[in-house]
DNA sequence: GTGAAAGCGCTAACAG
DNA sequence: CTGTTAGCGCTTTCAC
């Protein structure tokens, strides 16, 4: 909080505040000799210009806030590696803060950072519409991984990425599929859901909904047994974590995977060992998703009012292959012995 | 960065910004009705207090920052939720900052950090030891995972653990152990190698140092051939990123793990899936450290000149033994094939 | 090109 | 109990 103040620069260089704050700020303003007096006076004081007090009169604090759900969750390091490179660049500083998955905590989060940062970044925000639309306006918000009207937002398309996951699986021979879902709040389990019923009439396989389940590795251990009995091929699941708990559950019950199942994931993240798993996932952009949202932010508020609409950004993803998925190793069985409760949509238009 | 200000609340509601300001800072100061009614309002105007104004009269922002070197890294963001957890506790709101393991960009942020932060939590920083001093006045520092001198600090007990360790498998039959080693600069590899040293000896095994090796899944991937060609039964990874790799490659080799060798790691990573490795490692409490870095903190911000050395805490560490690790399957093969290049320690005093 | 003055939102004396 | 005054560190008119 203390430090060296611009006045104790000012009186040693002998000139008033103003020049240093110009030294700053407008350097072509200042004398050339003055300026590289001060700035390196400055400089050997170890003086920094206090953005706090600096935001106070120009209403920039040259810091933007990201506010995620689960600071442990991989997909939200990933997204704020991106952010914390573009932010950078552009010369701006993040402060993060995790809402440890409660909406309460993250509109007071919102509400405490909003005064010290220019716009916020909330990620995956777990938040009431309400709530988002009383924060609005007292702060540039920008959405990641949630549509909200045509409020900033950036993106992934879900639907894209089921398609051609299902297209891979349709063209080895799967024509059953389990999809194991997420939290019913969750945006992307919505997309994901409607993608898979589009995909599933195209590629005539017959789709088995199950869930919703904890998007966790052990939520994916508890969705395992369910979706080995209904007979399904391939199983595919909310996020790589549950994916996880699926392979490590059918594993112990000597499940051949890829063989008698093919599981598939969403996420692409990054940790370590992934690469040596039969696991086929949609790799989502994370780390391009951090930088747009911090694209679109400085964008709002070079602009305060742009086109509604043209501050959402769709990203394209991957299908990433991680080993071979396996063509069934026989004709899947008839009718499976445990009709499953949840709905079963699909076969030829 | 907008928002209600003091003043609209202060006239709306009929009375002095003083009266406001009261009411949220020292509530016992105004008269019960005036003080529902004024915050009432300010809770329907959505207004709450601007920190960063508020801090440049108290000179203190309510706010705390962590600086860490890789927010992938599952160590830091276990580290964070002890530190957000215990700082909601105290009222304060964690701003976090991710420096890509670079010392430059670290004194960077630090230095935009300072003014805007009551102090600074700085985990297992890469600055040298001079940087470090330069910035100590400008503002409260802690430093986890690293010791400078007497500066407030949270540590793990790393020769306890490795003690631990040593004593497990020593109890185990083992006679030959490796030890991978980290990077050169890092004060827990130092910590390590000392410990290991020591306990060595105390179990009388025989101790084969490798490395330095990148502490990532990666540098485990390599520095395995290295291990096994020492002839070691067991082998000791710097961190458990890297007891990962090892696993990895020697499963690869078709080596069994536990069985012919039996590997270590350090940290306890809650990684999704690690509970099914056969990988016993020694358990840091990083959640316990992120909360002692924020007692410390507030320790030192509330007494600015204790007695030095007063704000270390050394935190204990524990053996977790994810799966049974193995006696050796044989007596080890007498001396190794090739005898490794590091320098072998150990045997009876 | 540079300084003096005013004020950003807030709190801390000091009066009343 | 409450209002008035001053000023935190900085930037920005407006003069010079």
């Amino acid at each position: 909080m203390s430090g060296v103040t611009i006045h104790e620069v000012a009186t040693r260089a002998g000139v008033s505040a103003s020049t240093v704050s110009r030294a700053f700020t407008n350097p072509q303003l200042v004398r050339a000799d003055t300026r590289d007096r001060v700035l390196q006076l400055a400089r050997d004081l170890g003086y920094t210009p206090n953005r706090a007090a600096r935001g106070l009169i120009t209403g920039r604090t040259g810091n933007i806030g990201v506010v995620v759900p689960d600071l442990a969750n991989p997909f939200f390091s990933a997204v704020l590696k991106g952010a914390n490179a573009r932010a950078r660049e552009a010369d701006q500083i993040v402060f993060l803060a995790d809402t440890d998955e409660d909406p309460g905590v993250e509109e007071d989060l919102v509400r405490a950072m909003a005064k010290q940062v220019d716009g916020i970044v909330l990620c995956s925000s777990r938040m009431s519409g309400h709530q988002l639309h009383e924060l609005m306006p007292s702060i540039p918000l920008v959405l990641l991984n949630r549509r909200e009207d045509d409020r900033p937002a950036v993106l992934f398309d879900n639907v894209a990425g089921v398609r051609r996951l299902l297209a891979h699986l349709g063209a080895l021979g799967h024509r059953r599929v389990a999809y194991l879902g997420g939290p019913r709040t969750s945006w992307s389990d919505r997309e994901r859901r409607r993608g898979m019923r589009l995909a599933a009439r195209r590629e005539a396989v017959d789709l088995v909904e199950l869930g919703p389940f904890e998007p966790t590795y052990e939520g994916g251990l508890r969705a395992a047994d369910p979706a080995a009995a209904t007979g399904a091929t391939a199983v595919v699941a909310f996020n790589d974590l549950m994916a996880l708990g699926v392979l490590n559950r059918l594993a112990a019950r000597g499940v051949a995977v890829p063989g008698e199942v093919s599981v598939a994931g969403f996420d692409g993240i990054p940790t370590a060992g992934m690469g040596a798993l039969p696991l086929t996932t949609v790799a989502l952009p994370m780390v391009q998703a951090g930088r747009a949202a911090i694209d679109l932010l400085l964008e709002r508020l070079a602009d305060p009012d742009p086109d509604a609409g043209r501050l959402q950004r769709v990203l394209d993803v991957d299908l990433l292959v991680r080993s071979t998925t396996a063509t069934p190793l026989a004709p899947p069985p008839t009718p499976p012995p445990n009709p499953p409760t949840a709905d079963v949509q699909g076969g030829r238009p």
